[in-house]
DNA sequence: GTGAAAGCGCTAACAA
DNA sequence: TTGTTAGCGCTTTCAC
């Protein structure tokens, strides 16, 4: 691999004038540049990003903690994300904590180690560790969790909830089961508030019930049954279709003997039958948006400190709209 | 952050010392080890990747090209890569090539220009950049594409073709519609031949469509209703969900009219009602597999070239079985 | 056993 | 406008 240096003799100038040539800093000839690029051109010559690195002490990488690479809708941001990085330059790194804190720690420590400008995240991001971000350098966007660091983007959780909660009462519902998710996640406390305070106002009987991703099993089929509900708020997309097959699997009709609304809008909630209606996440553009108020605050442009996303009712089959 | 020469003062020794006492390389007393590892700790020292590559010029980063990150069944193939590569010290970087030729030569750059010891690829990689892979000093495994390259972990497809193929003909189909995907893939080919081999054999009438991941739409509904198929065969469970989707929102039943078979096993298969029949691939292990014996390869150890894993039916209610 | 010094490929003063 | 040089943090000969 031809480095700084074969250009050079190449074009027979010095390594600086190259370097100077290709960051286009300092003056430079227009003839030696056409040497420079022609040699450039014939040794087929890409800088070393590692070295560029050690001397800058950024790299071109973008951290992207995830909670879960399982979840279609992470996936979407990720791609937003990367897109928009990949046309400024940049590369992602993803990494999938599993809401591990000692994964969380390990994947923050390769960003450092590797010398990230940023990072991106999702993920809880425990106390701890997020003192251990603000130590280093890296800038840091949060996605989805408003409020906590300076930086972040995420969609309006709390109408969500509402949406979510109005579109049951709007349907009928009298006997509501909401199922939340781990209210560490402030997207999760929001929807399930807004959703709450609905339900609370429009005088509709209702509970609540945490869960985690693994947790949809008998037991739930079991209260369900008894307790005989006819909505269900579930707090996520993949949620929402376990908890139909679970009752689909036990001859109980969906939307007919109980109605379901998810949250996120994933591929799958569309060929899904009965397809299910649920709070749209603009997921690609927080992807994008998170990545480009990164890169904009390493160029030293102005930028909003937070921002914010609408969401937006899908109304499907999985609930009676008339 | 603290650098080599930090340590090396606290511990009052050069910094060769210090490097050697950490890569445990040549002669180090034991009372400097100690001296060492106590300022080590006191300074939180981790070492500079980035100087570290520079001067190796292999960085502890393993690429992972990817065809599709939404596909359910590359998430967890990814997964097993990212937890064999963290258990030995790497990292991964995943691309995302979306089948796209530019996408995967942008990939590989920036894989060789961080010095990325060694690529694991599901995607295409088409010729050249084959080529270009090669004439870095990247080690290369492929993933489901035995024999291009030296190094390969596939799983059995040829089987899991006919196994797609036995289901449907011991529970009595008589009519098939078999759905391929792109032919350029050998892992879709394979599973191709493979129930066409056995449908052959079989006197059974069948016939075959090439569908790209976007294609299910009304017109293949048309074309189920007009030929009426009493069975389809997929080539993966996203396709197969979409296709019982399509179907039921129609008012044809599954398994009643139609019975459908997948392949893969992603997690949704199960949850789907009528959960899916579908040919199992052990995704996880797949990607654990592959990261091993490159990292293998990379230690110098002896390795199989040529790894097979065997897939297996799941059958559920997709089907009708007696 | 240990340290001094060179060098990985690049950038950025500083001179010329 | 260009070249010389030091240095980013680390590893590794090669003396001592």
């Amino acid at each position: 691999m031809a480095t700084i240096k074969d250009v050079a003799k190449e074009a027979g100038v010095s390594v600086a004038t190259v370097s100077r040539a290709m960051n286009s800093s300092g003056y430079v000839h227009e003839d030696t540049l056409k040497k420079i690029n022609r040699a450039i051109e014939t040794l087929k010559y890409k800088p070393n990003e590692t070295a560029r690195t050690l001397y800058k002490k950024q790299s071109k990488i973008i951290g992207l903690l995830l909670p879960d690479i399982s979840n279609p809708f992470f996936t979407v941001v990720a791609r937003g994300v990367e897109d928009a990085a990949l046309e400024r330059g940049f590369h992602v790194v993803i990494g999938n904590s599993d809401q591990n804190r000692d994964k969380e720690r390990q994947y923050i420590d390769t960003f450092r180690l590797h010398n990230c400008v940023g990072l991106i995240s999702s993920a809880l991001v425990w106390e701890d560790v997020l003192q251990y971000i603000q130590s280093s350098k890296m800038l840091h966007v949060m996605l989805d969790r408003i409020g906590e660091t300076e930086y972040s983007v995420e969609a309006d959780h709390y109408k969500g909830g509402v949406l979510q909660a109005e579109c049951l009462l709007d349907n009928g519902c009298k006997n509501i089961l909401v199922i939340n998710g781990n209210m560490k996640f402030s997207s999760f406390k929001h929807r399930l508030e807004g959703a709450i305070h609905t339900l609370e106002e429009s005088g509709a009987v209702f509970e609540t019930l945490e869960l985690n991703s693994e947790g949809v099993g008998h037991a739930l089929l079991d209260q369900i049954r008894y307790k005989a509900y006819d909505g269900i708020i579930c707090y996520n997309d993949l949620i929402a279709i376990q908890v139909m097959g679970l009752l689909q699997h036990n001859g109980v009709n969906v939307p007919g003997d109980v109605q379901v609304v998810g949250y996120d809008d994933i591929q799958i909630s569309a060929s899904y039958f009965p397809s299910l209606t649920t709070v749209r996440q603009p997921s690609y553009l927080l992807g994008r948006l998170a990545c480009e108020q990164l890169i904009d605050l390493l160029n030293g442009k102005q930028v909003r400190k937070e921002i914010k996303i609408d969401v937006s009712l899908v109304e499907r089959k999985s609930t009676r709209s008339e």
